[in-house]
DNA sequence: ATTGCCTATGCAACTCGTTGCATAGCAGGA
DNA sequence: TCCTGCTATGCAACGAGTTGCATAGGCAAT
């Protein structure tokens, strides 16, 4: 589990309360790591328990008192023990991917504007993390450690965002060539109810 | 969850017991979707009270009797049914990504051998593509629906490695530039112990 | 003979993550 | 005035996913 380790990168880049570190995850942490603000509270108090994190109420005027924490020194050795575990393979959940090998089965065409949509939100994305980048780092040749480490970490952001537009527009491609290929009847197999498959 | 979907496309590529299904996840279908053979069993049981899938006994010598699980008509309408829905965004856990930014807080150089074994793995896999594209696909000019949709899957895996290949190398040698800076003395504020983070 | 591995299925306990709801004060608009 | 929405935290229940263990026969190697 990494939510913690997330938690605490976060904290030390700026303290916050777990609501602020809610919308964080909302934004640009859940870029790469999302959370519920229940599971933020949750290990927020866990953490807080275990004296990875130190906690200040602040009161604030118009508005509800707050909890913010900022990492303390045995979440910081935590977090540095943590960069030295190998970690394991992450478990890929590729839901489209699913879809379009379901699609054999059932009708290609029917996944076109289901893929298109998430073209568009992909290619959204990359204008989003493009902008960022603009308006973050203005000046590429002026980064300490901590801005090239985060600047790293937006070019993989924005490459894995080209790479998925490029392929979305390959299967949008195989999808209509095959619905076409449906319409002028060589369509050969695609609906067998058999189980030949190739597994 | 998608889940119960991922195992009825793989019946209906190949009809198979739970424990087949577990060896499948854990080789092609693994590598956009995960499972346990703990969960497999558990779904493929209420798939069967919901008749999604047929199951059948079958006798085997020299090994434990198994169920051969295939796809039935409801399942198949439900799958039908999941396709036309559109799909709520893929939630990211990129470990990695958070480990980079952590590195900020601590050594970057620790983490340069980790990053080299997440790269000789995935240079493994992208091998591991391109072999099974020869074996499976020996002629891109004759496939039929099925093959066209896996394969085009197929292709994201491999352009995805690739990237990933390609992001890896920048973030190794990021690393060893910060490591050098470090060592050379003008490494200029990665150990801050203040908050002015751009969150 | 014993050890270890493979096929094949399953229970029990646990953690992680999601969803719905609750509280509570304040701000802004219809 | 009521409704909506924002800040801020939290409980309770549920579902998904993981881990450890159990059973049980057969196979191969030491």
């Amino acid at each position: 589990m990494a939510l913690e380790h997330a938690i605490l990168v976060s904290l030390l880049e700026q303290p916050g309360s777990g609501y602020e570190l809610a919308r964080r995850f909302d934004r640009s942490i859940g870029r790469f790591w999302t959370a519920t603000h229940q599971q933020i509270y949750r290990v927020l108090r866990r953490m807080e328990a275990d004296g990875w994190v130190a906690a200040e109420e602040v009161a604030q005027d118009g508005r509800p008192d707050k909890k913010v924490y900022s990492a303390a020194d045995p979440g910081r050795a935590a977090l540095a023990a943590w960069l030295r575990e190998p970690v394991e393979p992450e478990t890929v959940r590729h839901e489209l991917a699913v879809k379009i090998r379901a699609a054999a089965f059932d009708d290609p065409a029917a996944l076109i504007s289901e893929v298109e949509r998430h073209r568009e939100s992909h290619a959204a994305l990359l204008t989003r993390y493009l902008h960022g980048e603009q308006r973050d780092f203005p000046d590429l040749a002026a980064l300490d450690t901590r801005q090239e480490l985060q600047h790293v970490v937006l070019r993989g952001g924005i490459e894995f965002e080209r790479m998925t537009l490029a392929w979305l527009d390959d299967v949008l491609a195989t999808l209509r060539r095959l619905a076409d290929d449906g319409r002028n009847g060589h369509g050969d197999g695609d609906d067998r109810r058999d189980g030949t498959g190739n597994g």
